[in-house]
DNA sequence: TACATTCCATACGCTGGAGTATGGTAAACC
DNA sequence: GGTTTACCATACTCCAGCGTATGGAATGTA
C-alpha cells in the first residue's frame, strides 16, 4: 500500500476514486443510475477519463460491487469478531443498522436490485456470510443446528424488511424513542435471554 | 358497465388489456421494464394502439399500479376478513404468500422499486393497510396497543424480509419441508399461544 | 531537449425508448 | 351506401446514454 502520490496532491483520478464515486450513487439513487456520463459530471470530468480507466460500464460496476463486499466481509468479522457473548453479538447486529450508513445504503440498493446478474451473486454471498455468523450465535446461545437455522434465516428477514420499510420512508427516525422501543421489541422476541 | 362486447369476440383491445399485461410484465421483470414499445411487441401490436388509448407511459403505469392496489386491497379484507379467530387470520398471512402468484411477484417488483415517485405512495399505503390488519389481530390476541404496533411492523418486516430473500432465490421451494418447517418457526416465535 | 506515458477533452456514431403525425381499415351508425 | 368513429400501422423527431477515435496537455525519462 505503498502510494506513490508524490507531493502533487493527486491532481488525477485513479481507478479507485470513480469505484468510491460510484458507490455513494448507488447509495443515493440505486444501481440502475449508474450511468457513466452522469457520474462523470458529478465528479467534474468527462467520459473521455472514465474509458481511460474502465473498459466499460459494466466493468466499473463489477470492480465497484467487488470493493463494497470486500469492505463489508471486513466490516462483519471486525464488528461480531470481536464481541465474546453471542447475545451481545445479536444485539449489536441490530444496533448497528445506524452507523456505517454509507455501507448500508448501498446495501439497501443492491437489495432493491436483486435480479441484477452483476448484484445477485453479491447479495448471494452477503447474505450467506451474515447469516452464517447469525446461525453461529444462536448455536452458542444453545438452540440446535435445525432451529438455529431458521432462528437466523427469521433473524435476517426481519433485518432485510426492516430495510425495505427504510426505503418507504415507513420506519421511525433512528433517534426516536420509538426506534429504540421497537429494537427493544425485536430483541426481546428474537433473542433468548 | 354494460360492456357492449357484441358477439365479435372482441378483436381489439382495451386498455384493460394494457394495464393487465402491464402487470404481468411488471411481475416479470421490474417496474423499470415497463416500456411500451416492447410491452406492445410483447402483444403483438405497435405502439400506434398504446397512444391511443393511453397518454404516456407514466398514465400507463398509474392505471396499473391503481388497478392492482384495488385488487391487492380487495384481497386482504376477503382473505383475512372471513377468518374469525385471530391467530388462524395471522398463521393465514403467512401461508398465503404461495397463492395468489401474481399479486405477490408484483408485490415484490414494486418493493423493489420503491424509491419511485408513481410506487412509493402504493407502497405506503398498502403496508399501513396490512400493518393494520395485523396490529388489530394481535391487539385481539391480547396485546396492549403499543406492543401490538411493534409486533405487527415486526411481522410485517418477516414477510417483506421473505420476499427479498425470494427476489435473490435464497428461500427454500415453496412446496419443500424445510419450506413448512421455517413456517412453522416463524408462526411460533411471532405468534403467542 | 526529445520523447513517451498518463490522463483527460471533444467530437463523433450507434442504439433504444418516448412521443407525434398521419394515414389506413373495419365496424357502427344513419 | 356513405360517413363517422374506434383502433392500429408506419414513419418520423428527439433525447440520453454507450462506446470509439483522436488530439492535447502534463509529467516523467533518456
Amino acid at each position: 500500500m505503498s502510494k506513490p502520490l508524490k507531493k502533487s496532491e493527486r491532481a488525477t483520478l485513479t481507478a479507485e476514486d470513480w469505484e468510491k464515486e460510484a458507490l455513494e450513487l448507488i447509495a443515493e439513487q440505486g444501481v440502475q443510475s449508474l450511468a457513466v456520463e452522469p457520474l462523470a459530471r458529478r465528479m467534474g470530468i468527462t467520459k473521455g477519463s472514465f474509458y481511460w480507466h474502465f473498459a466499460s460500464r459494466e466493468a466499473l460496476l463489477e470492480q465497484a460491487l467487488q470493493r463494497w463486499e470486500a469492505h463489508d466481509s471486513r466490516n462483519l468479522n471486525k464488528a461480531l469478531g470481536e464481541i465474546d457473548h453471542p447475545r451481545d453479538r445479536l444485539e449489536s447486529f441490530f444496533r448497528r443498522v445506524g452507523k456505517e450508513k454509507l455501507t448500508h445504503e448501498v446495501y439497501s440498493e443492491l437489495c432493491a436490485a436483486a435480479g441484477h446478474p452483476q448484484v445477485e451473486p453479491v447479495l448471494e454471498r452477503v447474505a450467506q456470510r451474515r447469516m452464517a455468523h447469525l446461525r453461529a450465535a444462536f448455536e452458542e446461545l444453545g438452540m440446535n443446528a435445525r432451529i438455529a437455522r431458521n432462528q437466523a434465516r427469521l433473524t435476517y428477514s426481519v433485518y432485510l424488511g426492516y430495510l425495505q420499510l427504510q426505503r418507504q420512508n415507513q420506519t421511525p427516525s433512528l433517534s426516536s424513542e420509538e426506534f429504540d422501543a421497537y429494537i427493544e421489541h425485536v430483541i426481546s422476541t428474537l433473542i433468548p435471554s
